[in-house]
DNA sequence: ATGAAAGCGCTAACAG
DNA sequence: CTGTTAGCGCTTTCAT
């Protein structure tokens, strides 16, 4: 293999490098280069050893500029490590590279980074953007300017459009069959971050009145360990309650296991649903109940939607640029 | 809020654009957009509003092609779906967002696709891959050029560089627990796809031999679905086993289900041992002992590796650019 | 404080 | 079949 080792840092390999060593013309390497007619076989594969020998590979920027790139949309997400996410990005990912797209993500729960740090890293990249941004929505639009926002569970206000959860449907759902199911002491355990879950808590409220329950409330921060802790501690008190809401189905699955750890039994003593409809739901015991999304559907959807708002045939801002999807019960045996 | 809402598929406004607007050259639209010093506040306040109003953005191309932009990374993952990845894919986002790299996903499990599509629809967009890239590694570096590769959990052959795993280490941990605990029938569940499953597998019949023990292979898909009915096949019929060693924790997570299904009581009847050390370990019941790798570490790593093979620190294909990782074994109750 | 010129690396559109 | 010209949108000089 013939091949000088050009410092890995300095200066790459142009098209006009792999011209001069070929003693031709640049055209001539690009047709080489992009398989285009009019070279003989010859010259292409002289050329193409060449260029593999240089190491050249054609920078993205000027082929972007002259071309046109295919679109990158950025994907901001809060945290990877909570299931429902990655099983979101993965179809978001699915969706968008069937449309030739490449999706650019920023994971912003990490470091102590806010979504909108993200969005700042993802903005100078990408010509749109999906994403859970929260309150930052309307800040992430006007850094992206007019390339469409499309944000997920958070009223679209500046955002291009976006995409809510009907959780009014999803708590009467839940608390019609816990009653129906006979509980009369009911805890609904709320994640202790505000965006979402302000909207989970508020349609909770709203339902249980509705229904004429008044669960108990409790918070805990959206992670298994964090829900496990804390019905460890309420379960360890006096209070009896016999019906589990949770916010998630991740911090569901940390209860059942503090459930299990106090002795009660699930569903006999101590009914419970999660939210959200991953597949982890399946892997526990007793396999949870929950109020199911589709997950593939939701990524699909959000890529659809971002795609109308891209050609325009969905104006930004427009009726149709604001989708609510609905949870569906699933009973497996927690509840 | 002043607009014209300018057809958002046509040509987006330009720096130009915004400088004819204003009235001034670009160059001033470029100090006003870039808050550099050199201009009027009033001028810059102008610049920026009309700028904000055309919805003007400057052109990642044209700017990288000048400035020579932050690196991308490609990261190719087989599954989001299987936690592990995206517990993997979140250690190299965090570390890659550290030092201001940006992170292209391609996720090329879902369609029908190969990792070589990952990698041919990444290579044009990116400036260094990572990935499980299997038996493609090799076309992998060719398609990159001389922009390094850091392949997981497969030989560096023509990569630049790799991140391999000491399964030969695991499996002789995993099956001196299993003897020391006194079982005797031994099986291991393999995935039935290539690649990693060749190693594993390779290194736990290895080591079997070596312990004298010969423990019963069987395969399924690298799913908790296909493992829970390998397993509830497997204990419908006569093969009394009492120690269970899974290829990878999802798919143990499925064996615990199926024998709990089957009635057989774990660690009681049967031990078992799951590997990769996910969190997901934690929720199921019992809790699963595993071959922990830790995530945070593996994605750092090849983060590290990488930054080492850019700036030159590293060479390619070097002893460095080579490094294993080990497993440990982390009891919990299923073993 | 502002503007003019040059050029980043590539490909499209024409020559020849 | 191959080479020449132009220009993508931006930032860097270097003037003014």
């Amino acid at each position: 293999m013939t091949s000088r080792s050009p410092d890995p840092l300095g200066r790459r390999a142009t098209i006009l490098d792999v011209a001069a060593a070929a003693g031709v013309s640049r055209q001539t390497v690009t047709r080489a280069m992009n398989g285009m007619a009019g070279i003989s076989p010859a010259t292409r594969e002289r050329v193409q050893k060449l260029a593999a020998d240089l190491g050249y590979s054609p920078s993205r920027f000027a082929k972007g500029l002259v071309q046109g790139a295919r679109i990158s949309v950025g994907l901001a997400i809060p945290d990877l490590t909570n299931p429902y996410f990655p099983a979101f990005a993965s179809s978001v990912v699915e969706a968008a590279t069937q449309r030739h797209w490449n999706v650019v993500m920023d994971d912003y729960g990490h470091g102590t980074g806010s979504s909108l740090d993200a969005v700042a890293r993802l903005a100078p990249q990408v010509d749109a953007l999906i994403g859970y941004l929260g309150e930052d929505s309307d800040d992430a639009q006007a850094l992206m300017g007019r390339r469409p926002v499309v944000v997920l569970d958070y009223p679209v206000s500046q955002a291009a459009g976006g995409i809510s959860f009907d959780y009014r449907h999803a708590a009467r759902l839940a608390l019609n069959h816990l009653t129906a199911r006979g509980c009369t002491n009911i805890v609904y355990l709320d994640s202790d971050q505000g965006g979402t879950a302000a909207g989970r808590g508020a349609a909770v409220a709203a339902m249980a009145a509705e229904a004429g329950v008044s669960p108990t409330i409790c918070h805990a921060a959206p992670s298994a360990s964090a829900a496990r802790e804390a019905i460890a501690v309420l379960a360890a008190g006096s209070n009896l309650f016999d019906g589990l809401l949770v916010f998630n189905d991740l911090m569901a699955a940390g209860a059942l296991k503090a459930l299990q750890d106090s002795g009660r039994s699930v569903p006999g003593d101590c009914a419970v649903i999660g939210m959200d409809g991953i597949p982890l739901g399946e892997l526990v015991t007793p396999e949870l109940t929950t109020l199911s999304l589709n997950l593939r559907t939701v990524g699909r959807t959000a890529v659809d939607l971002l795609e109308g708002l891209l050609s325009g045939s969905v104006p930004a801002h427009s009726k149709d640029a604001s989708l609510t999807l609905r949870h569906e019960l699933i009973l497996r045996q927690s509840a």
